[in-house]
DNA sequence: AGAATCGTTCAGCTCAGCTTCAAAGAACGA
DNA sequence: TCGTTCTTTGAAGCTGAGCTGAACGATTCT
């Protein structure tokens, strides 16, 4: 037995309901033939008697009522998976998978998932962490439908299988000691700090876009210290073991605390978040209800 | 969408977790053609895609994501009903519905599921009280599947659907006031009481029980008094408004209480307990074994 | 007793779904 | 870059599950 049909439970039920072969029938648009050779179809199936003869009518045997309690369970979900998937298609219930950069969890993600939970409660999000360099990936092999990544990433291989657009630009501070001479200058340049040990990521986006930034100001700056995460780095600066680019979206609890200073830079550089789909899942009503609420929680 | 096939989304959960449509055909025994076919029939009646193209595989959309959630507990649904009418033909599952007289119920239906749960936890009874008379035609419609009633209570019209088993012999005692010149007697005879003022039910089988006991020692009963219930009966003889047969089985708690003295009879009446299924029902198992568990708590 | 109602069985037919064959697209290796 | 291989999908034909209609036995109502 491992052929069910529900064709033939919702008969049962339905026999269940109005009590004789016949009213079955004509409830549902068939003939008693009809239902008599699914019914007795059921019984060889289950190997068990279903109805038992009572007069010139049929009875539900104690297997049928059995069976009953959990055709009415599986129907009942059937009908469940019915509605939601009807308001899938207008775009009012789904799961979204979204893989996002670290620091783009709390600045971004979970704005845009409050925002949800009053807009469209039907839409749930799955958070996925991923370096912002594996987003695309991820994004490919269909392990998320929604990815967050920098403008400096570009997607491994050819573009144009994906549809990006750029959420926010996020500027770049500069964080340094507390008791640091430039610590409260104005107009601080990225070139003031050319001869400053600095400290950012030994590989990885976030080393690539640090060297990018100094060099753009015409400086290489010299590698004091490697870490990995923000907490690492912004402890250090903290003991005056040097200097870093820390963007906004993560540094921003951390000014004054811990004896780190966080300054603008006359400069303005920017890292730019973009979020991406997969071409043709923007058409997604859940897709898209996600997207749009990464933009308000964005620029608010 | 109101046609819903297993078979579809047993292909889709299979889809889910082999990942290719061939190595799906290959997991079901079918052609890698058959599978295309019946998951595009899927989502035709879904109204909404549920595949899409991904290199040369196929991915599952969210909708088809959002499916398979529902797919996985209707599936684990119908294995459980599976697994339950195989306990069943063994019978160690299913619901009995047990028709029983309300004395009946303490006496002998609730050791019987005491001692059912502890051999046979599948087995699940629904009592539903009814007077013995009316047993019968409960259990010619079908309502219960076992009845308990009394030898005296013929079914009404032919017999011959149903199978009798006796189960006791409780016997009839008197139930005269303490302070009653006979309380004291030995070897107290019914035809002691020919004069008295007797209680019993104005209409219903325990009338007719005490009528008949009576004329057969010779006597016909004076009614002075009429109750349905033992707890009326036995407040008024204890108030000395007169005497009444009480079977054991409802008396047993009462002896000495309220001034009521329960005393046995010489002619040592008894009503006889009688079960009744449906002919053929006796061979239904859990059936059987809920009569099984009645004969052990009447004859302990 | 006669009539009406009900369930089941049997023969015949229709259509959903399977298989086979074929074609097209995409990834991988030389 | 080109050819090979793997994958999915489509068209045509066939098989069998399930439906219809009629006939029959059984039961209940009048």
């Amino acid at each position: 037995m491992t052929e069910w049909d529900i064709k033939k439970l919702q008969i049962l039920r339905t026999l269940d309901e109005r009590g004789t072969v016949t009213a079955t029938a004509r409830a549902l648009l068939m003939t008693p033939s009809a239902v008599s050779q699914q019914l007795s179809n059921l019984a060889k199936q289950v190997g068990v008697p279903l109805l038992e003869a009572h007069g010139r009518r049929v009875r539900l045997t104690g297997a049928a009522r059995l069976l009953l309690v959990h055709a009415d369970a599986v129907l009942a979900q059937l009908e469940r998976a019915d509605a939601e998937l009807a308001a899938y298609a207008k775009g009012e219930a789904g799961e979204v998978r979204v893989g996002a950069f670290s620091t783009a969890v709390p600045a971004l993600v979970v704005p845009a998932v409050r925002a949800l939970r009053a807009d469209h409660p039907g839409i749930s999000v799955r958070v996925r962490e991923a370096e912002a360099g594996a987003a695309y990936e991820l994004l490919a092999a269909g392990d998320v439908d929604l990815a967050l990544s920098l403008a400096a990433q570009a997607p491994r291989g050819r573009d144009g299988r994906f549809t990006r657009v750029t959420l926010l630009a996020d500027p770049l501070d500069v964080a340094l000691p507390l008791d640091h001479p430039l610590a409260r200058a104005d107009a601080l340049r990225l070139a003031d700090l050319a001869d400053e040990p600095w400290i950012f990521g030994g590989s990885g986006p976030w080393s690539e876009i640090t060297r990018a930034a100094c060099e753009a100001a015409g400086f290489v700056p010299e590698q004091a210290h490697s870490a990995a995460g923000w907490e690492a780095i912004l402890a250090m600066v903290g003991a005056g073991m040097g200097v870093a680019l820390v963007p906004r979206m993560a540094g921003a609890g951390a000014s004054g605390r811990a004896g780190v200073a966080m300054r603008e830079l006359a400069e303005r550089p920017h890292r730019h978040v973009v979020a991406a789909v997969r071409r043709g899942a923007e058409g997604s009503p859940a897709v898209s209800h996600v997207l749009a609420a990464l933009r308000g929680a964005a620029s608010p």
